[in-house]
DNA sequence: CGCAATATTGACCACTCTCAATGAGGGTGG
DNA sequence: CCACCCTCATTGAGAGTGGTCAATATTGCG
């Protein structure tokens, strides 16, 4: 069984600041001679700007990536030309997990910001998760988080209003970044509007409209990019309120 | 790096007939002795009726669980009673995946109807996992697909209106039942109209008022739980409709 | 047989999208 | 260094999809 120790992506995160997956592994049981291996076959890449790619759809699937600083969004485009943002990843967090399947990536990496990632390749990680169990161990946990996460971005698309879209997004953002050492309370969105709103399932219009009322009822102060969280709780209230339907499905 | 192969999730839908995921693993270089062993751990279970429990919310993390025939639905409650269903699992797909990094199940397992499963120890499948190569990488395969198919969710939920959501349901259960080897245009529904709603985001009356309309179009034929697609090129016109908002948020 | 759960249908309305116009930065080039 | 432009953000007005409420089948189970 897998331990429920604290153990998880956090200290992934801080890992990744070394720009290596060690400490994600150290308090697993792995030895040094094992930390070494892994650190041996990460990729160290110079870093991204703005607007780079990591990889685009339809890609040959490499390996996963860590974002060690910065911030990177992945998103899948339709034919028309329309997107959907899957995802914001910052520091710590894994891009590319979805790949593995299927050999070439089923979306596009793009860069926020000024970003710097680790390339695990991919062949080589799973080969080393059959010599170090621990390794193999902490993988499936990692995908299993990413099973876990996305499960709960269902919840937040198929029954939650606008208001409780955007406040769920911004403690999620709030938590992630107090998880990594940074303001809990005060930081840079990397992402536009419109990217948050394709992310929500909203309107730019929407997003905007909420920023200026959540700023007027006190709860947050944002100017642009910068955002300060005024009143956690009152956020924490608004995701907490009641479903937009009551549906009564749990019958039989 | 994985291979392209065909051998996925079907290949284990075959297997799990026999109850069993030697099959699984039989196309990815697994040899009869590894075969046997896997087939050792594996648990057989009597047969589960309709509103049985598979796991609830909160139980402890056991093993996964391979749907042999029947059909099951994963959901979450809500303190405050309303649900939302995270999925529909039909003979042959996998279920659980998302616990094993907390150790404890974060949904709840319900059957759909008299249905026949096959319970996977997770510890012994994960030290199996590091003794047999191709078991491992089919694992990160099945947990890569399952992260895919929630992405594929994603999309359908943000920016997909009712109309798109029903017809790529249909079409999801259509093509899950044809790779089963069942038809692929007539098939009963497990889940109840309440069920479908809450899991597309959509109300009932909503989802309701898509099959008369349907049924009217001439798309398809419905009676309670009994279904027939009558058109499957009309709902596949359905589903790559314009999306909902065309928001532009691809610039820079 | 009767009650409870499920499904269907209708009427109404609210949330959020769409369309449109304006404002505010940030970058580029003269 | 300023003017211009382009993107992004904000704000308003109107409309539409889909939710809510309610009444009525329909079915299945005890």
């Amino acid at each position: 069984m897998t331990k429920p120790t604290v153990v998880t992506l956090n200290d992934l995160k801080v890992a990744c600041e070394n720009c290596s997956l060690s400490r994600l592994c150290l308090p697993m049981g792995l030895d040094e001679k094992d930390v070494t291996r892994l650190d041996q076959i990460i990729n160290r890449t110079k870093p991204h700007h703005r607007n780079d790619y990591l990889f685009r759809e339809g890609d040959t699937f490499k390996g996963i990536y860590a974002v060690k600083t910065g911030s990177i969004k992945t998103y899948i485009s339709r034919e028309d030309g329309s997107d959907q943002v899957l995802g914001f990843h910052l520091p710590g967090e894994i891009i590319g997990l979805d790949a593995i399947e299927t050999g070439s990536h089923g979306c596009t990496a793009k860069v926020l910001e000024t970003t710097a990632v680790c390339l695990i390749p991919y062949e080589k990680l799973e080969k080393l998760s059959v010599e170090i169990p621990s390794l193999q161990h902490q993988m499936f946990r990692l995908m299993s988080r990413e099973i876990t996460n996305e499960s709960n971005m269902l919840i937040l698309l198929g029954k939650r209003n606008a208001d409780e879209r955007l406040a769920t997004f911004l403690l999620s953002l709030s938590q992630r970044y107090k998880q990594r050492g940074f303001s809990a309370t005060e930081f840079n969105l990397s992402m536009s509007r419109n990217e948050i709103g394709n992310y929500l399932g909203l309107a730019v219009e929407t997003v905007s409209r909420l920023f200026t009322r959540f700023q007027d009822e006190g709860i947050l102060k944002v100017e642009r990019k910068h955002i300060e969280l005024l009143d956690l709780e009152a956020l924490k209230g608004i995701c907490d309120s009641s479903p937009r339907q009551n549906n009564h499905q749990n019958s039989a």
